[in-house]
DNA sequence: CTAGTGATTCCCT
DNA sequence: GGGAATCACTAGC
């Protein structure tokens, strides 16, 4: 299966190994079908985030769907606003979002345009580009901890807002696109609940990821904080 | 390894 | 006004 994707620059610059090492590009109709059916097949992709520093490739090793129709969790459970309107537009974007007044997480919208829905990137393996994720890292003792979690993910690969809307299918490749990959062995994937999804919604097992994989974030159920007496 | 807690800003109610 | 799809740090096993 050819991909437009596929660019001649990409390959004369990486050679024909390191184009194998990550495949073809993905097209839209990847991101075109349901939550659901998307989240656990983007285990084992490969995310390229392509900045001057050089390219970094993630391995993605842990995912989490969310279903804006039906779904408490989602972001788009309430409607269309300003910092989620680009999951009710076309799959295949970013949706990027702030959060704990620090931290960015990375979405892929999913789903036909019209239905609000994204799978959330929580963790996976830097596979080239280390040297350019470590340093924003600097808290990570090994390299297998650069990417494990959503907003590390986000940092490793220096990700924010600015980058909400990109279209992860252009072409050619602007700053964000998905290969191919190898896609995880189904028996060796497994499912259970979201972490830190409050309510009714936490219940979904919809959090997806490859069994045994070192990068895979520590799993936390959601817990309910007492409020921090912000005084003084 | 697990459990508890402060950090820090935006966005929606 | 207050919660948030989290992380880093600390203590203790």
């Amino acid at each position: 299966m050819i991909l437009e994707g596929m660019s001649e620059t990409e390959t004369s610059e990486r050679g024909p190994a390191a184009t194998a090492a990550h495949g073809d590009r993905l097209t839209r109709s990847f991101f075109d079908r349901p939550v659901l059916t998307v989240a656990p097949d983007l285990l084992g992709r490969v995310l390229a985030r392509h900045e001057p520093g050089g390219p970094v490739l993630l391995r993605i090793t842990e995912v989490e769907a969310y279903d804006g129709q039906d779904d408490p969790g989602s972001h788009a459970y309430r409607g269309r606003t300003a910092r989620n309107g680009v999951m009710f537009g076309p799959p295949g974007h970013a949706y990027i979002y702030f959060t704990y007044g620090m931290w960015h997480c990375l979405n892929l919208v999913c789903h036909p345009e019209g239905r609000a829905g994204g799978v959330l990137l929580r963790a996976g393996e830097v596979v080239r580009g280390a040297e350019v994720a470590r340093p924003r890292r600097a808290t990570a003792r090994r390299d297998h901890e650069l990417a494990r979690g959503p907003a590390r993910l986000a940092t490793a690969l220096g990700v924010d807002r600015s980058l909400d809307g990109t279209d992860v299918c252009a072409t050619p490749a602007v700053a964000l696109s998905v290969h191919s990959g190898t896609p995880a062995d189904p028996a060796r994937v497994r499912s259970g609940p979201r972490t830190g999804v409050s309510g009714p919604g936490g219940v979904h097992p919809w959090r997806f990821w490859i069994d045994g994989d070192r990068t895979v974030s520590p799993y936390r159920a959601h817990r309910p904080r007492n409020r921090t007496t912000a005084g003084t």
